[in-house]
RNA sequence: GAGGUUGUAGCUCAGCAGGUUAGAGCGUCGGAUUGUGGUUCCGAAGGUCGGGGGUUCGAGCCCCCUCUUCCUCCCCA
C-alpha cells in the first residue's frame, strides 16, 4: 500500500483555508446579490457534446473526459482503436466531461429553461471548474470561479454594472486592482485598418503579448504569422496611440472598429457618473477569450503583485446560438477565487477575525465537575455561545494550552466551588482577567 | 501537450568520490508544576530518504521508469 495522494493540481483545504475561502465567496456573493443576480448551480459533469467546440481547439484538449461506465471498450470505435487515434476514439468511450467554465453550462441552462425564465436573466454561480492544464503558480486543475452573467439584453449599462461589481467586490476585499477593458470590434478594427482582416486571430494573439514581449516581440510574432511589414507598421502605429479619441481617425475606414470605440465610450460615460474606487483603463492590447466573446472584454489585474489575471469576462452576442436558440446576447464576468486567495494571502490582506472559531472552552477537574461543565455547555449553546468542552478533565495546564493553541478567546473553569454556586470561572485569555459568573451572565457578556 | 526543475521526521532544511545504527531546528507527546495558557528546563516518540526497477560487496547519493512540486512555452482564472 503506497502513501495516499491527491491528483496533480488539486488541493485539500484545511479549516483555516476554508474560512478564508468562504470570506472571498461570501464577499462576492453579497455584491452579486446586491446587483440583482440570482444564484444558480449546475452539475460538475456535463455531456461532452455540450462542452466540446466551445473553447477552441486548445480548450478541447484541456477538457477532462469521463470514461463511460461498464464495458466501455465493447462499444469503442474499432477503427479509431486500431489506429491508436485518441481524438477519434473519445466520443465512443466518453460521453461526459467535467465542466471547464461556468458560462457554457449557464448558456445550456438558459436554453433548456428559456420557457420559464424572464429576460434579461441575471444569475450568479460559485462553483469549481476543471482544466487539464499543467499546474503552475496560480494555476490549478481544479479551481473555483465566481461568475455573474446577464443574458437577454444588449444594454451596455450591464457592462458598466459589471465593472462596478468588480470594483465593489475588490474594494470589500481591500485588494487594489486595475480593471482593463477593450472591445473585440476594436481589435477587429486594427486588423481592418491594417488590411489583414483575414488574419484577425493571428494578429490578436500576437498583440495580446505586448506587455510581455515588447513591441519588437510583437512585430516578430506578427511577421512569423505571415503578416506583411506594412501591415505591421500600421498596427504598431495604432498600438502606440492607445487613447480612445485618437483612434477614431485611424478607424475611419473600419465601421466595425468605430462601433467598438463608441460602445466603450458609452460604458465609460455610464461609469463617469459614478466614479470607481479602483482604476479602470482602456487597453487596446487586451485580447483574451477568443472563443465566444464578441463585444466588450474585461480583465482584472491585482496591483503590485506578479500574478495572472484574477478576473475576466465580456460580452458574447450569441452563445445560446450553438444550443439552438439564437438572438440572446449575454455579458458576464468571472472572479478567479483561487488566484484571489493566493494574492490576498501573499499581501496579508485576510482579516484577523477569520481565525476565531469557538468562543468559549469549558474545562473541569474530575467526573462530577465535567458533568456540571457538560450541562453548562448545553445551556451556553442554547444561549447562542459557540462552546466547546475539553474531553479529559484533570490538569488545567493542558486544557489551557489547548485553548491557547486553538485561539479560543475565553476559558471557563468548572470546579467544586463553581458547582456549588451555579457559576463558572470565566477567564479572558487575552488579558488574563477572571471572574465568577453564571452561564446566563457569561452568554450576555460574550454575545454583546 | 513540449522543455526544464524539485521531492530526506508533521513543518523548514542538513547530509559524506557511493561506506556501519540518516541528523538539526521548530512542532507533537510526557514530566518538572495535583485550580490556571502561549516562557524556561528535562525526556520521549516520530523516517519504506516520493514510489518501482537496475548498477554495486554496499545506494538517501549513480542509471532507467513513474508520481509530485515549481518554472518557461501554449493557454488561461
Amino acid at each position: 500500500m503506497s502513501k495516499p495522494s491527491i491528483p496533480e493540481g488539486t488541493r485539500d483545504f484545511g479549516p483555516e483555508q476554508v474560512r478564508k475561502r468562504n470570506y472571498i465567496f461570501d464577499t462576492v456573493r453579497t455584491v452579486f446579490a446586491k446587483f440583482g443576480f440570482q444564484p444558480l448551480e449546475t452539475p460538475a459533469m456535463e455531456n461532452l457534446s455540450t462542452l466540446t467546440g466551445k473553447y477552441g481547439d486548445e480548450g478541447d484538449k484541456l477538457l477532462f473526459k469521463i470514461l463511460n461506465n461498464g464495458d466501455y471498450l465493447s462499444k469503442a470505435d474499432e477503427q479509431a482503436l486500431a489506429n491508436r487515434d485518441s481524438n477519434k476514439l473519445i466520443s465512443s468511450i466518453a460521453k461526459r466531461g467535467l465542466r471547464y467554465d461556468l458560462t457554457v453550462p449557464f448558456a445550456r441552462y438558459v436554453v433548456m429553461n428559456r420557457g420559464t425564465l424572464s429576460f434579461p436573466f441575471k444569475r450568479y454561480q460559485v462553483q469549481p471548474v476543471w482544466r487539464a492544464d499543467r499546474p503552475q503558480r496560480g494555476r490549478y486543475r481544479e479551481f473555483f470561479q465566481c461568475d455573474a452573467d446577464v443574458i437577454g439584453s444588449e444594454s451596455l449599462h450591464y457592462e458598466a454594472e459589471l465593472a462596478q461589481i468588480y470594483d465593489e467586490a475588490f474594494q470589500e476585499l481591500k485588494l487594489p486592482v486595475t480593471i482593463k477593458i477593450n472591445h473585440r470590434k476594436v481589435l477587429f478594427g486594427i486588423a481592418e485598418a491594417a488590411g489583414i482582416a483575414d488574419k484577425f486571430m493571428d494578429m490578436t494573439v500576437a498583440v495580446d503579448k505586448l506587455d510581455k514581449v515588447g513591441i519588437e516581440g510583437v512585430r516578430k510574432e506578427l511577421s512569423e504569422r505571415g503578416i506583411s511589414e506594412s501591415a505591421i507598421d500600421t498596427i504598431e502605429k495604432i498600438l502606440a496611440s492607445p487613447d480612445l479619441s485618437s483612434l477614431k481617425p485611424v478607424f475611419a475606414n473600419s465601421p466595425t472598429g468605430l462601433e467598438g470605440l463608441d460602445e466603450i465610450e458609452k460604458v465609460f460615460k455610464y461609469l463617469n457618473a459614478a466614479p470607481l474606487t479602483n482604476e479602470i483603463q482602456f487597453d487596446i492590447t487586451l485580447a483574451r477569450g477568443l472563443s465566444y466573446y464578441t463585444g466588450c472584454i474585461f480583465e482584472v489585474i491585482a496591483s503590485g503583485i506578479k500574478m495572472g489575471s484574477i478576473g475576466g469576462g465580456g460580452r458574447y452576442a450569441d452563445l445560446t446560438g450553438v444550443f439552438g436558440v439564437p438572438g440572446l446576447s449575454g455579458v458576464g464576468i468571472s472572479f478567479g477565487a483561487d488566484r484571489i486567495y493566493d494574492v490576498l494571502e501573499e499581501l496579508n490582506l485576510f482579516p484577523e477575525s477569520l481565525s476565531e472559531s469557538v468562543k468559549l472552552l469549558l474545562i473541569s477537574f474530575d467526573e462530577p465537575s465535567f458533568e456540571y461543565a457538560f450541562q453548562c455547555a448545553t445551556k451556553l449553546r442554547k444561549l447562542g455561545v459557540s462552546t466547546e468542552i475539553y474531553p479529559d478533565p484533570g490538569k488545567l495546564k493542558k486544557q489551557f494550552e489547548y485553548a491557547a493553541k486553538r485561539q479560543i478567546p475565553f476559558v471557563a473553569i468548572a470546579g467544586e466551588s463553581e458547582m456549588a454556586n451555579g457559576t463558572l470561572n470565566l477567564k479572558n485569555q487575552e488579558n488574563g482577567e477572571q471572574q465568577e459568573l453564571t452561564p446566563e451572565k457569561i452568554a450576555e457578556l460574550l454575545n454583546a
